[in-house]
RNA sequence: GGAGCGGUAGUUCAGUUGGUUAGAAUAUCGGCCUGUCACGCCGAGGGUCGCGGGUUCGAGUCCCGUCCGCUCCGCCA
């Protein structure tokens, strides 16, 4: 005889003889009665034994059960009395009169219950994961990713890309995230590193002739955590040969679309929206907006440049400041003076050394209807055209950003999304995006050098070399990025494909050609021998999990995660290892200081 | 590296101005209850107040340091 889950059994099961195997989730005893909740993943089922139709030992046997127990009950279903329907299982009208019973494992009193009503903290959560997975919530979202997988492998393995792994233990590279690395025993002094991402590999797979490649692939970096970002974590890797960016966005728009479409049953638009680089600094301060956010940034540098208030006439004649607006819809009566007060100490978390603001009481008494502590330093005409172009209406209040342009956007962005939440200013449920025409380069911290902004592997629209060279600033990079409800859910790029055009922007970035040689010389020999053009895209696979179930954190969707020490309190990894170990891998013991 | 919040019973939390024996709920254990279903009722056990130091007649409470968890900045090509 089979066994069944709790989720099989209906009405319909009426009068069959089936067997269950689970964990007992509740037990009463009454009027010489002993109740069981059997749960399993898919439901709930309660099991009846009355002693009148159990053998006494039976009846003894269940009377030592506890919660958690994992039982394998056999029994015949039957309907329940009139009115003792269980609404809160989903087999509430059904019950199992139980002729035999097996008690597959004990459990001790647990540090808390998978119940859905049970609250604890996250430590205690991730310490006893495996019991926080029972709850049905977490294997919801384990389900939920499960199947969002296997909808992206059946629409790759369709279009013809092949799933290929690559080397968990690589090499170290030099720009990027920092490395996590792994000591080689055989090559004393020398260090593996695990994979930031497949990058090098797929493209050499493309010098390969593969194509089409895809990967379901860990991606490790050794950098602070947060809420959606893991040192280990999962993309959905793919790359292809001959195909452009409209292409590849198209193919990647659909695979998107067809998994909201199974899962959720949402339509996202076709095509998805696509947003310049600049337009989307311009706009909204960032580049991976929040279009469900209906507040906008307004440029008003070119207003202020003359006016006698510095903390505005600075910024606007400086070449790398801004002087930018956001308007708050009836931000007057939506704001108190208390909560404008907030949102100054908010953006002063993003560099802002101030918020300016001027609320909008009423446009038609002019100059006397707006009130803000910065009013007497400017003039009529700069406040009517600052009216005109925020499209302000009484009732609104509009802040100020000023400061370089870093800071502005940083600043006005964060506070943009904050508004956005907190008034509830949000529309729609879903909104993807492409953000394109990223710039190819820009200055780094210290402003003496080049960096990639996507990567040192990406092509440029300037596909001439001395031109590129002449001027990198103005370089566009063949770039794309996937938004959604402002969340950077992956990106991408058509690659560099001529060993003299990877050779020129690893110039640029200031590597000299000893060191491409040594980091890079596998890529660079391997461009020599035939490359096709290829590009291609990573998504963030935990992001886009973390969004589509709606959960607060990207540990929320992946079974083991660490915290935000790099940590695992299950595990209590990492951990100190034997001297033996270490000696075997060439590593010198530190000698503790005598206490 | 930095900022903020938190750490008290197995768990979730309360704990006043520094003052007697640190509480509640829930869980656990025992008893009662002839259809329970977050059942109910009675009873019991359960504490390194994260850790270390300091101030004080006296510290869960104040001060310093430190560890852990969460959110954020830096960082994340």
């Amino acid at each position: 005889m089979r066994t069944y889950y709790c989720g099989e059994i209906n009405e319909s099961s009426v009068g069959k003889t089936v067997s269950i195997g689970g964990w007992v989730h509740y037990r009463r005893d009454l009027g010489g009665l002993i109740f069981l909740e059997i749960r399993d993943r898919t439901g709930l089922v309660q099991a009846v034994f009355s002693p009148e139709q159990s053998s006494g030992e039976l009846f003894s046997l269940a009377e030592q059960i506890r919660k958690e127990y994992v039982v394998l009950i056999k029994g015949e279903v039957r309907l329940r009395p009139n009115g003792t329907e269980n609404k809160s299982l989903p087999s509430g009208k059904v019950e199992l009169m139980v002729t035999t019973l097996a008690i597959l494992s004990k459990a001790e009193p647990l540090p808390f219950y998978p119940d859905d009503h049970q609250t604890v903290t996250e430590e205690v959560r991730l310490k006893y994961r495996y019991l926080d997975l029972r709850r049905p919530e977490m294997f919801a979202r384990l389900k939920f990713r499960s199947e969002a997988i296997r909808v992206m492998r059946n629409y790759l393995d369709n279009h013809g890309f092949l799933d290929i792994e690559t080397p968990i233990l690589t090499k170290a590279t030099p720009e990027g995230a920092r490395d996590y690395l792994v000591p080689s025993r055989t090559h004393p002094g020398s260090f593996f590193a695990l994979p930031q991402s497949p990058q090098l590999f797929k493209q050499l797979l493309m010098m390969s002739g593969i194509d089409r490649y895809y990967q379901i692939a860990r991606c490790f970096r050794d950098e602070d955590l947060r809420a959606d970002r893991q040192p280990e974590f999962t993309q959905l890797d793919i790359e292809t040969s001959f195909l452009d960016e409209e292409a590849i966005m198209t193919l990647i728009e659909e695979m998107i679309r067809k998994i909201f479409s199974e899962l959720l049953s949402v339509t996202l638009p076709n095509p998805f929206p696509r947003m310049s680089h600049h337009e989307a600094m311009q706009r909204f301060g960032i580049d991976r907006p929040d279009l469900r956010n209906p507040l906008e940034l307004v440029e008003i540098s070119d207003l202020v440049q003359e006016v006698e208030f510095k903390v505005f006439s600075g910024p606007a004649q400086d070449k790398e400041g801004r002087v930018a607006a956001l308007r708050v819809p009836a931000g007057v009566e939506k704001l108190s003076r208390k909560e404008i007060d907030e949102c100054t100490h908010f953006v002063s978390l993003y560099g802002a050394k101030g918020l300016a603001y001027i609320k909008v009481n009423d446009l038609s008494q002019g100059r006397d209807g707006l009130q803000s502590p910065i009013l007497k330093f400017l003039s009529d005409d700069v406040l009517l055209e600052i009216i005109k172009r925020t499209h302000s209406q009484s009732g609104d209040v509009i802040f100020f950003g000023a400061d370089k342009a870093k800071v502005v956007n940083d600043s006005l962005a964060a506070l943009r999304n904050k508004l956005g939440q907190d008034l509830g200013l949000l529309q729609g449920e879903w909104k993807p995006l492409w953000v394109l025409d990223f710039p190819m380069f820009e200055r780094d911290q210290t402003n003496t050098r080049w960096q990639a902004v996507h990567h040192p592997f990406t092509a440029s629209t300037i596909s001439d070399i001395a031109k590129l060279k002449a001027d990198p600033h103005h370089a566009m990079a063949r770039a794309y990025d996937i938004v959604l409800n402002g969340t950077e859910l992956g990106g991408g790029s058509i690659r560099i494909h001529t060993p003299e055009m990877q050779q020129a922007v690893f110039e640029i970035l200031g590597i000299s050609a000893t060191e491409a040689q040594d980091k890079f010389g596998f890529l660079l020999d391997a461009l020599k021998f035939g490359c096709p053009p290829h590009g291609g895209l990573a998504i963030g696979i935990d992001r886009l999990i973390m969004l589509m179930t709606g959960s607060g954190s990207i540990r929320d969707v992946i079974a083991f995660p660490k915290t935000q020490t790099a940590s695992c309190p299950l595990t209590r990894a990492p951990s100190l290892v034997a001297p033996d170990q270490l000696h075997e891998l060439g590593i010198r013991t530190k000698i503790a200081p005598a206490s």
